[in-house]
DNA sequence: CCTTATATTCGAAACATGTCGAATATCAAA
DNA sequence: TTTGATATTCGACATGTTTCGAATATAAGG
């Protein structure tokens, strides 16, 4: 299942991996990507472990040296294909990775080697 | 190894990765990396099984609907970064995938789950 | 050497991306 | 309810990407 053959000719499943690779493509949101994984491991739930995910876009942008605005519209682009789940809590706003997207990546590169 | 934590703090490792994802972000070079790599399949070598390869990029221009000369930018992208390989054989252009390139991919996602 | 078939480079046009700061929105706590 | 801390949206700008066609390059065969 999942071989190339198939993929090969699926252009819509192909676009949805392209947008995920240009979600990665930026070195900023790659940096934000492997944050919250480390921060909010994929298979923990958001009830679980509210207190470890990655929160304060504002500690990103200052350790990152960008604007707050400049984080926030990155970490869009991460939830807009699915890589991250954003959940606003209090002042702060809580982000964490979705484990099925990780999986499903993991997969696709599986299938190739 | 090749944990999240080192990753994470690696600059120069996560830009290289970033340059990966961004030369498979676009569906056409997408596809190109795909039929190369059913053409011609991680592990064997170019001299083994040249007849296989992926050649006549005039072919993929006809089947994508584009211009030679765009498939021809796409094709040194994708081999800039390492993922695709490319050898003049008379009139035609070989091209395959670099192994390596994929079991970096693989183990990537792969230490992420 | 000319012709034909392929591939690459170049310049240009249209479009997308990354970034900022200012304005606005959301929320908690005084 | 006002203040202070955070996050988002917006408009603008510089830069990068995608694509083309024309010009050039490379190679095989007459």
């Amino acid at each position: 299942m999942s071989n190339i053959k198939t993929l090969e000719n699926d252009l819509p499943v192909l676009e949805q991996y392209a947008k995920m690779f240009k979600a990665l493509s930026n070195p900023v949101r790659l940096r934000i990507f492997l944050r919250s994984l480390e921060k909010h491991p994929p298979g923990m739930t958001c009830d679980i472990d509210v207190d470890t995910m990655l929160s304060c876009q504002r500690s990103l942008a200052t350790e990152f040296g960008l604007a707050p605005s400049t984080i926030s519209h990155h970490v869009k682009e991460l939830s807009n294909v699915g890589l991250l789940h954003v959940r606003r809590d209090g002042q702060r706003v809580l982000i964490w990775v979705d484990a099925e997207a990780i999986q499903k990546l993991d997969l696709f590169f599986g299938s190739l080697s």
